[in-house]
DNA sequence: ACGGTTATGTTATAGTATAACAGCCCTGTC
DNA sequence: GACAGGGCTGTTATACTATAACATAACCGT
C-alpha cells in the first residue's frame, strides 16, 4: 500500500488547484454531453489530493467507508472514463493516475516526476513533442499517443 | 496470454540480430566481470526472438519445459540483470522488455511502438533527448531517466 | 409509466511483480 | 583437496494491478 503524501513542492494554495480542476471537468462534462458523476468526481478530486500520482488501490480504499468497501471495477471504471475525457493522465513508469493541468483541448503526456517527493509535473510547451514529431516522421512513423515520462529530482528537493 | 509473433517489419537476417546482441553483451559483461549465466543468456536469447517487445511471464513459459515450470522469480531476477546491464530496455507502457540495440555506453530510452505489428524500434539521434533536457533544465530538474514511448502506426504498416 | 441506454454492484479471475528463506555453485585461499 | 564466502537459483507464498462477465439500478427522452 502506497499512501499518499503532501509533497515538499512550491507551496501554493492547493485548495484553488483542486477547484479549479473540478470546475474545468464539470465544464467540459457538461459541453461534451458526458455525465460527471458522484464516482467520477469523488476519484477525480482523490486524485487531486496533491501533485502526485495516485494509485488505483488507493484510491480504492479512501473510496471504501468502514461498512463498504469498493471493488477494483468501481475505481478503474472511474478512470477510464477520466482518462477518457482527458482529465487525468496516467504514469505508466508508477502505474498510477494524475490530474491534468489543462484538460481542455488536445495534448500529449510529457512528466517530469520527482523521485524523492514524488511531486509530477506537466512539462508546458512543445519543443519534445516537436522533437518527438520530428524523430517520427522521419521514421515514417504515425504518432498516435506519446509517453514521456522523465524521472529525476525537482528543483525544490535539489535545493 | 500474450504470444510472440513474427512481425511484418522490414525484412532482415534477424539470426544476424540476435548473434550479434549475444556477442555484445557476452563481451560486456566479460569487460564488467559480471556473470552472463545460462538463464541470463536464455531469457535474453528470447527477448531477442523479434523486433517486439516480450512479457515477462511468456519468458516464464517459454523457459518451462514439459517437466518442470520455470517460477517468476527466476525471470524476474534475469530480467533484472538484464536491465541493470543495459542489455534490455523495459517498455513501461506495455509491460514488456526488448533487447537494447546498443548495449555499450550510457543512453536513454526512446522507442516507437507500432501498435498493429507491435514492432518496437530504439529512437536513434539525440533531438529528442536535447529537447527533453532543455525542457527539465529549464524547471531546474535533474533528470535521473528517461522513458520516452511513442505509440502509433509504422512505415510498414501504414503500407 | 415505459423502454432503452448508461452507470454501478458484485463475483471471480487474469496478469504483473516481489518477499523471504533454503540450497547450490562458483571462486579464491589455504 | 577442503573450506569459506558470496553470488546465483529454487521454492513457496503473497502482494499488487487490472479486467471479464453478468446482475441491478439510475437516468433520460418520449
Amino acid at each position: 500500500m502506497t499512501s499518499i503524501v503532501e509533497t515538499p513542492a512550491r507551496p501554493h494554495d492547493h485548495g484553488q488547484c483542486v477547484a479549479d480542476a473540478l470546475a474545468a471537468a464539470e465544464a467540459l462534462c457538461a459541453e461534451r454531453g458526458v455525465r460527471l458523476t458522484d464516482i467520477r468526481r469523488q476519484v477525480l478530486e482523490l486524485i487531486w489530493q496533491g501533485h502526485n500520482a495516485v494509485k488505483a488501490y488507493d484510491l480504492l480504499e479512501m473510496l471504501s467507508t468502514e461498512t463498504r468497501a469498493a471493488k477494483p471495477p468501481t475505481v478503474y471504471r472511474a478512470l477510464d472514463f477520466l482518462l477518457g475525457q482527458g482529465l487525468i493522465h496516467r504514469i505508466e513508469s508508477l502505474n498510477a493516475f494524475i490530474g491534468c493541468t489543462h484538460p481542455a483541448g488536445d495534448h500529449v503526456s510529457q512528466f517530469l516526476i520527482c523521485d524523492r517527493c514524488h511531486t509530477v509535473s506537466e512539462i508546458e510547451g512543445t519543443s519534445v513533442e516537436a522533437a518527438v514529431r520530428r524523430a517520427a516522421g522521419k521514421a515514417g512513423f504515425a504518432i498516435s499517443r506519446q509517453t514521456v515520462e522523465i524521472h529525476g529530482m525537482c528543483a525544490v528537493c535539489r535545493g
